[in-house]
DNA sequence: TCTAATAATGCAAACGATTGTTTTTAAAAA
DNA sequence: TTTTTAAAAACAATCGTTTGCATTATTAGA
């Protein structure tokens, strides 16, 4: 690999003045800026990031930690973060944890020992460290240095939204994984709107999304009594109700209206397409990187956290209940 | 931040020491390991992997580099890769170019600066490079140090299965980011079958996959004569001509039959659990690191491309011809 | 108890850059 | 032409580790 040293030798310049020129300090002349740019660029210099550590401190270097990539909310996490970061000139280090706290300890110490110049962290939570950071997609969304959304109106509002279209016996399925708030503003808006809770319509089970919502869904709607509506915790618990009422020759959303929650992109390419709560990821890692960066110039301070509103995107999942066959209504 | 240098005035030690120390060096006693350990466990000293890069010439580093992280392919790809990069003790780096070169160029220099042990490349291909990489999931598949999938044999293997259960009026629809491989195994399974072969049923477009399967799905099956299965390039083809045919109210598998490629793990929980063509992900992140980790260590080697034969998954969205509706048949 | 052998630790150079300070060179003023 | 000043380049220390070699401490053998 070539090295200043090596450019400055067959150049018989000092290295210091190699490293100048290189980076167009103003000290050295256009003549010798010229020469060494363009004997760098002929023999390949790339210049090693881990050298000019050392002097300078940093390497901007950023790491983003998530539970699981291949859910596609992270993975368009990551991908507008990489996007606005390399923007300023920084690299972004990505580790996964398996949603396993062991391991995000040990990426928590990798990314130490990369002294990254800050954080950013989904999922997990983490109380001090002596680097910047910031929490996204956190449970709580209050107390300091995290980006979420609001959880809790995301699910009142969808909620809200079936109860004006005429539902009642409205269900909530989601798996384990998926944040409280969802579940209390379901029951939240149900009880605003003077609907009793009936507590075997709210089911929260442990395994992979979509066989819960399959499973979940052949269960809820093979009963006598069945729900006009589903609320699904997330997309993917969307995806299987889907699939459990085509299965069972139920109309969608004739006979039963169904909601996911994040907006996964391919809700939108489902055979019916999915009406669901979207995430504004943009503005997730938007406001993100922004809180970093003034971590990061100002050490000291903490900032607020930052509570983003999810939008209802109504698509062919939910229909007035008036649409629906009255004999399925029981209600 | 702790350095060893403060470990060491702090036990009134050499810095060498202290390194070695930590490092299980064998030349130290037991004693003094105990007691730097411990010291540096309680003051928290995380090595600096810029400061041991420079004496040691490494920092055990690879990079991915993939297009798009948003395909579940290219995440679950990363997925596998850091797992079994991580039980190496090396850190995965990951960069993505949105199928842009001059991005590629951008990210190749950026994984030399930080001087990389070796480069895993996705989808992109470069002749060589001072550093081991190897390519994956690349359009040929001879050469060297690739790993790719059978393309060619597994389209090949797909669409003979369609003529062995019948199917003669066998659409193929893609985008223009899939392998001509996948287009030419189509091709000359019609063609050993004695299947003339119609090109208004070759579609290849630009665009989303969902969006042209979709759409041309729409545009197939409204035809009067219509075919009765249709290869997809991808799953995602695959999703939108799924959609397609159960907007037109066509059965499937009944009236047609639909094949994916890719299998990715969406297909098994669509409402028609889609028949695919499996890329082995795990032999494929499997031996692209074997052959990364062998030009490591043995830097002057080509090793010949490993070609990985894809496997067919035969699920619900395909079904002989025998069981269509007669009336559906016309050929 | 003294010497030899070995174990344990310290010393110092090195990795490749950056940067404050000094020296040299060139240009401007006298 | 000489002196002063500014510009350009060189010098040298430094960042936090690693590692070959020298030195010191300890143990064993005579």
């Amino acid at each position: 690999m070539i090295t200043i040293k090596r450019i400055a030798s067959d150049l018989k310049l000092d290295i210091s003045t190699v490293s100048r020129a290189l980076r167009d300090d103003e000290k050295i002349s256009e003549k010798t800026k010229k020469k060494v740019k363009e004997y760098a660029k002929k023999v390949g210099y790339i210049p090693n990031i881990f050298a000019s550590y050392l002097p300078k401190g940093k390497a901007s270097l950023i790491s983003l930690i998530v539970p699981d990539l291949k859910h596609p909310y992270y993975s368009e996490i990551f991908t507008q973060i990489e996007k606005k970061l390399g923007d300023k000139g920084y690299i972004l280090q990505l580790f996964t944890t398996s949603f396993n706290e062991k391991n995000f300890e040990k990426v928590i110490e990798k990314s130490l020992s990369l002294r990254v110049s800050g954080l950013i962290i989904a999922y997990h939570k983490i109380e001090d460290l002596d680097i910047p950071f910031v929490l996204i997609d956190q449970e709580k969304i209050d107390g300091y240095d995290k980006v979420s959304i609001d959880n809790f109106y995301g699910a009142y509002e969808g909620v809200s939204y079936l109860i004006n279209i005429g539902h009642k016996k409205i269900a909530y399925i989601t798996d384990i994984y998926t944040t409280k708030e969802r579940e209390y503003g379901y029951r939240k808006a149900l009880k605003d709107n003077g609907i009793e809770i009936n507590e075997n319509l709210i089911i929260v089970r442990n395994g992979r999304c979509e066989e819960i919502g399959y499973n979940e869904g052949l269960r809820l709607l093979s009963m006598k009594i069945r729900p006009t509506a589903i609320f699904c915790g997330n997309d993917f618990v969307g995806i299987g109700v889907l699939k459990s009422a085509i299965k069972l020759n139920i109309k969608i959303p004739d006979q039963v209206s169904i909601i996911g929650f994040d907006d996964l992109p391919i809700t939108s390419y489902l055979p019916i397409p999915l009406t669901t709560i979207r995430q504004p990821m943009e503005e997730i890692s938007k406001f993100a990187i922004d809180i970093l960066f003034k971590k990061m110039n100002n050490s000291e301070k903490k900032f607020p956290a930052k509570i983003i509103k999810p939008q209802l995107i109504i698509r062919d999942s939910t229909a007035p209940i008036y649409n629906n066959e009255k004999k399925y209504i029981r209600n």
